[in-house]
DNA sequence: CGGTGGGGTTCAATAAACGAACTCGAAAAC
DNA sequence: GTTTTCGAGTTCGTTTATTGAACCCCACCG
């Protein structure tokens, strides 16, 4: 975007959507808390240009959305993560989520509370125990019939049910 | 943005970031949530340049998050309102306020519950009657202290306590 | 009936997104 | 030990979006 900021709005939204309110940045958090780590795996998940990958993570990280560390397995190459901070978006994505799921297309994914084993509500809150759980202890599994679109390994790592936040196995 | 939308994605989040995704839009929202109804208000509050606006509002009015209809006080004006599924995107606005308060700057305005005259807690809750209350039982204050920048008649206007969705008076 | 003012549209300049080609470094293959 | 491969970025020319200034149109005012 021309300025990727809002200089004279007083305003926490404001600020909010200088950090994640451009094109593709909340489909990478998304994906972060889906478990992807890997430059390659956000890439192939996205199909977002390898320039505009890199200056959005560049900038999360600089915005301490997410955080850049070296990959143990792979020298030379990095692994990035969700910060404390980065995690505490999850109910801006949720209140996305539920938005679109109203309005447009129910989404592919459901989300239960891994204690309770219950379906979260639009909220996320669980019918069970009373709780909004964290990410952490959110399993995320396919619905029933959908998703069969893409083929990419993440995309494939992601049919079968899957801890947010745990890394992706790709 | 290059390409508006996320065809690829099959997901609630891509849909809903294809509709409120692009530079502006959100805050285009918020003012609306704000009472802001007319297209010079929301220009003067947003410093926002006249051909991105008409762009955004023709386009949210397309996505039924925006209704435009005639201005019955000045023919051939019009007034730009939400629609109740606009409405509903208040939980996602909330998200990001909350998300902007903790983690850069605490907001200049606070929400209370008009029912109850308590503030609200950062998923929206009263705490006297723990209800969620929708946006025409909220009301906004200013801050102590806080809210001097700018002078357009919106900013002058919110500097009394107003409730969500209440047509602004500039 | 000429002026004013709000609400848009048009236009040229600037910036961002795009995708293909390129570079670099580490490991694997030979 | 040399070459090949591959993932991870960077560079670059092209396409598209944003910007601000200028312009147009309509309703009302004097």
């Amino acid at each position: 975007m021309l300025g990727k900021d809002y200089p004279n709005q007083d305003c926490s939204i404001a600020r909010t959507l200088e950090v994640v309110g451009e094109r593709w940045t909340l489909l990478i958090v998304r994906d972060a808390f889906y478990g992807v780590r890997r430059f390659g795996d956000f890439r192939d998940h996205l199909d977002i240009p390898r320039a505009v990958l890199a200056d959005r993570l560049e900038r999360l990280v600089q915005e301490d959305v997410m955080a850049r560390r070296p990959d143990p397995e792979h020298a030379g190459r990095h692994l990035y993560e969700l910060t404390p901070s980065g995690r505490e978006l999850w109910p801006v994505l949720r209140a996305m989520l539920a938005w679109g799921g109203h309005h447009r297309s129910p989404n592919s994914r459901l989300f239960h509370h891994a204690d309770c084993d219950t379906r979260l509500d639009e909220d996320g809150r669980c019918a069970t125990c009373g709780t909004t759980p964290p990410p952490q202890d959110i399993v995320m599994v396919r619905r029933r019939g959908r998703g069969a679109g893409r083929d990419d390994p993440v995309t494939v790592a992601l049919r079968t049910p899957h801890r947010l936040l745990e890394p992706l196995e790709t």
